[in-house]
DNA sequence: TGTACATCAGTGAACGCGCGTTCACTGATGTAC
DNA sequence: TGTACATCAGTGAACGCGCGTTCACTGATGTAC
């Protein structure tokens, strides 16, 4: 990641290289936060080598912004997953993993842009790798637990969930993108959307 | 909009390039989504004339794309603000608002990611323009309507709203992007949003 | 009615830039004998 | 222990591209006399 001043590696290590790429076109992106701005030449300039050296370990320049995605949905699970570890209560677990989820978005913008934001999305080919799904499948799961311990009225986990992410989605996508909008706090919005569309009476209370 | 033939405007008529300027720029946008894509040399061929014949018209390639963010919400008010005026309730209208919002950003994609999903909009100065926060003023107003109507029992009109707008935002771009995903349809997310965010008992019906 | 001229609408070549990618190469490092 | 050599990690120059912007210009059109 020296700009510039950089050793090669030594017979064998030169794999090491591919790591430093991607670390570099990472901070790159999440500087910018345009995908636009990873090209070869700036990742290059950054790890300190010239440009073609890449083509050793990537065949071209989608082959990074493909591997930065799929580290980023790893960092977003790996979130998401914790805040749901540490909570105790079906409807806390729901709550904190939505509570992560907006805290992912709110402190790394960029890098949650690079999950849901990309223009080429509509064009991957075949299905949706498992990581990228994960943390939606939690929480449908989140839900479904929700309901089953009487906390909450839904009767379709899945478009209930579906509804719940939308909303997540837009409020950390216009919170980053109109920051001079009078938003409530997260924290308040979290209140509104969990339950207003999880269908949950109060915060930690079972509904009937 | 002609590609390459094109007739010099007569004397005192130059201000006619300035139009067509701006519909190939709207044309490009719309077509490939992206407003890297808006190229002043792009547009020029499009319109048949050279580069630099723009700068008579637009100080620079900024100023284009400006002029076509605010027709674009010149267009979007316009669709939702036809929709409220036809129909007959409070609660029908609020949701024929929403309804035409998704509708907008369903028909016309590229257009919709103009007003919201600009990179830019981080960095633009000042206040926000009247007609940019016309759609958001009359969804307030209509959730309103149906608070003093008895049919929503919302007690923050403001907050309430701004729950529906992220809802509404994140399901038309994530629907947009995500195509592929098993999206309940249009009619049904609407339903969930609006009663579950606005409060509303069930579709025209007061609450208590 | 004719003509000189100002103005207007737009052109064409050029600038320097950064880009992805290719190609032939260099020079250090480890290994076989 | 020394040395020839294969291999590995990476370089530097070059390609053709499209870009925003500048500059000096051209030629048709309308107008004043």
């Amino acid at each position: 990641m020296t700009e510039l001043a950089r050793e090669r590696n030594r017979r064998g290590e030169g794999g090491k290289l591919r790591d430093d790429v991607l670390a570099a076109a990472t901070q790159l992106l999440e500087e910018t936060g345009s995908e636009e701005s990873v090209t070869l030449r700036a990742v290059a300039r950054k790890v300190g080598i010239s440009a073609p050296s890449i083509y050793a370990h990537f065949p071209d320049r989608a082959a990074i912004v493909n591997a930065i995605v799929d580290d980023a949905f790893a960092d977003f699970n790996a979130a998401i997953g914790a805040a749901i570890a540490g909570a105790a209560t079906p409807p806390a677990r729901l709550r904190a993993g939505c509570a992560a989820y907006l805290r992912f978005a709110a402190e790394r913008p960029n890098r949650y842009r690079v999950l849901f934001e990309r223009r080429d999305l509509v064009t991957d080919r075949g299905t949706v790798p498992e990581i990228r799904r994960q943390a939606f499948g939690a929480l449908v799961d989140g839900l479904q637990e929700c309901i089953d311990a009487g906390y909450s009225a839904s009767r379709d986990p899945f478009g209930d969930a579906t509804a719940i992410w939308v909303a997540l989605h837009g409020f950390a996508t216009l919170h980053a993108s109109l920051p001079a909008f009078p938003w409530p706090d997260a924290a308040a919005m979290l209140d509104l959307i969990v339950n207003g569309l999880a269908k949950i009476g109060g915060p930690d209370r079972p509904t009937g």
